[in-house]
DNA sequence: TATCCATATGTAAGGGCTTACATGAAAATG
DNA sequence: CATTTTCATGTAAGCCCTTACATATGGATA
């Protein structure tokens, strides 16, 4: 492998054309005559030529590629995302570019320059993960804005060249403890994993609706899992700590599906009936809702639509055409078993 | 955005030096002198200087990109080993362009062809739904492996350029159902949504352990579900349908957590005592099998070291070395509340 | 001091493609 | 038939790097 591949010469050798030619017929350009257009293809067919994307790039300056950075490609969530993205992507004529950074923000930077250097022509940023409560923090993002449009999902920032797009978390989360206390439940423990932008504003979600509510939510009220997304029992472990501390409550509003399910395995583990006892709301509506016994309530906020229209418009962008700076999708309570019915 | 973007020249001009100079420091080559590395490396900071990776790829003929090419990135397992070779990857220099393929063979086909024009170093097929039983189709990945080397996980296939790492998913699949079988369970079902290489493998596995054990198998015994891969209330289903068409069975040993989570859904439902009137073992110990209520025995195959034995075996291929063509790791069966202790 | 090396830097030739511009031939126009 | 247009194709410059080779500089060696 690697040896000296075919390259446009050789096709225009072997077709009896100038590379000139050979370009055009490649792209598809003006002003091909058939009869050449033929002789060209059948010497591509023949033998075998791709052309070099590198000195395509070169020339275009552009290799029609979108860098897509997730904090984790296997997180439930994020991997829908991505693969929506990708799909949408290719859909317009895009490839993706994948980099998993994990939760650091050194690394988010480093990511970020690694996709700039390969010329993609936007970048999206998969997660609300990405934007930084404090604003320095997310200088990186500017700084990457300023070379290619900068795409991000569930969170926000304002910025030149930064477009938004995401759901109405701080709604949903509100509704749905609303719907919990209609329910009369008012020991309502919040569950939560992460610190993103989105996060805060489930938070806020929750911590007016309760305040509207006229219930006082202490600090211990919130709790937060500092373990891997996927560790179950740890998430389990943690609430029956803080049960046996003394801390009541009889219902959690978890901001993902996964510290949902852990409060059913709490909740089970316990005797209490589901959701007579105790209820249970989840974030994301993902597949473990299902999959869940009894299956999760929880919040649908609308990925695929999400993917969708950030990747439009995203595409609007390139283009040149002005497009919305944000937008805000709302999102869905799907109610199963873990609520009564309303 | 795009406008003229700062280049190598620029940075010479600002340092007072060659271009080749800054190449080299650059490229961490040999033979600058401290005084003006320090000179480029500060004219670099200033003008925020990004080197362009097409005109780089052109020079070196690498782009230090590997294709990752997964059916379905959001497929739980499949997700899990993206996530891992894009670390290994990165740790080793390299980058990682994914494509989601889908199921369909003519989209692989023109994802493979995507990426060679890319000019990627290598790809991996990620799954084995890759590698097909009719050999014809397998061509294009033959073709593919003339440009680049192609590395297949849990899938096999011979060929010049291509190296397989995969799971002994024969050996546990034989293992579990015999373990099954010795917990006196013998009316055991087969439960499979796909019929990739290593799909074909694990049936092989559960079909000679039934017939060392003596026990006849018929077709019915074999379930194919052909919806999605999430769709637990589906396959529930399948199986509540099939019991009530007759088939009896009190066990299900199954491809896929998901399966086998449906097949503990399904019991339930029945009100099957778990583990002893009803076992299940589920396959990829997934994080469905801790979240499952009872927790799923599951096949654990490795996959963590897979993978990095895939991107080891990578690199060495691509730095000219002889690496073997077949790697092989045996399974570990992680035995939960679904099967009785042995 | 003359000679040779090691080290530091520069020059220039690609690498494979796109595309503005130039050229030539055929078709349309008067 | 001369002249202008149009279409098809070729020429060559440029995209931004890498790197082999050439050059210059200073010190070590005999």
């Amino acid at each position: 492998m690697k040896e000296h591949s075919v390259t446009i010469y050789d096709i225009s050798e072997q077709a009896g054309v100038s590379i000139a030619t050979v370009s055009r017929v490649l792209n598809n350009s003006s002003n091909v005559s058939e009869a050449t257009k033929k002789k060209v293809l059948n010497a591509i067919k023949d033998t075998g030529y791709t052309p070099n994307a590198f000195a395509r790039g070169l020339g275009l300056n552009t290799m029609k590629t979108i860098g897509i950075l997730a904090a984790d490609s296997s997180d439930l969530y994020l991997a829908k995302a991505i693969y929506y993205f990708e799909e949408e992507l290719r859909a317009s004529g895009y490839d993706s570019l994948l980099c998993c950074t994990g939760y650091a923000l050194k690394d988010k930077k480093a990511a970020i320059d690694l996709l700039i250097s390969k010329k993609v022509d936007g970048i999206i940023l998969v997660g609300s993960n990405f934007v930084y409560p404090d604003v320095a923090d997310n200088k990186y993002i500017l700084n990457a804005a300023e070379k290619v449009p900068v795409m991000l999902l569930n969170a926000e920032l304002e910025g030149n060249n930064i477009y938004c797009v995401s759901s109405d978390d701080y709604k949903s989360m509100y509704k749905a403890t609303c719907d919990l206390i209609e329910s009369g439940f008012t020991n309502i423990l919040y569950f939560y994993n992460s610190l993103s932008y989105s996060g805060a504003l489930k938070e806020r979600g929750y911590r007016d609706a309760m305040k509207d509510a006229g219930i006082n939510v202490t600090e211990r009220q919130l709790q937060f899992f500092e373990g891997t997304r996927e560790d179950v029992h740890g998430m389990a472990a943690q609430l029956e700590k803080i049960a046996s501390s003394g801390l009541k409550f009889n219902a959690v509003i978890a901001a993902d599906d996964t510290l949902a399910l852990s409060a059913v395995k709490y909740a089970l583990s316990k005797g209490y009936k589901i959701p007579e006892e105790f209820s249970v709301i989840g974030y994301n509506n993902s597949m473990l809702a299902t999959c869940s016994e009894p299956e999760l309530t929880s919040i649908d906020n609308k990925l695929e639509t999400l993917c969708q229209k950030l990747t439009a418009t995203l595409m609007g962008v390139l283009s040149g055409e002005e497009m919305p700076k944000k937008t805000v999708f709302g999102g869905e309570l799907v109610t199963r078993a873990t609520t009564k019915e309303k």
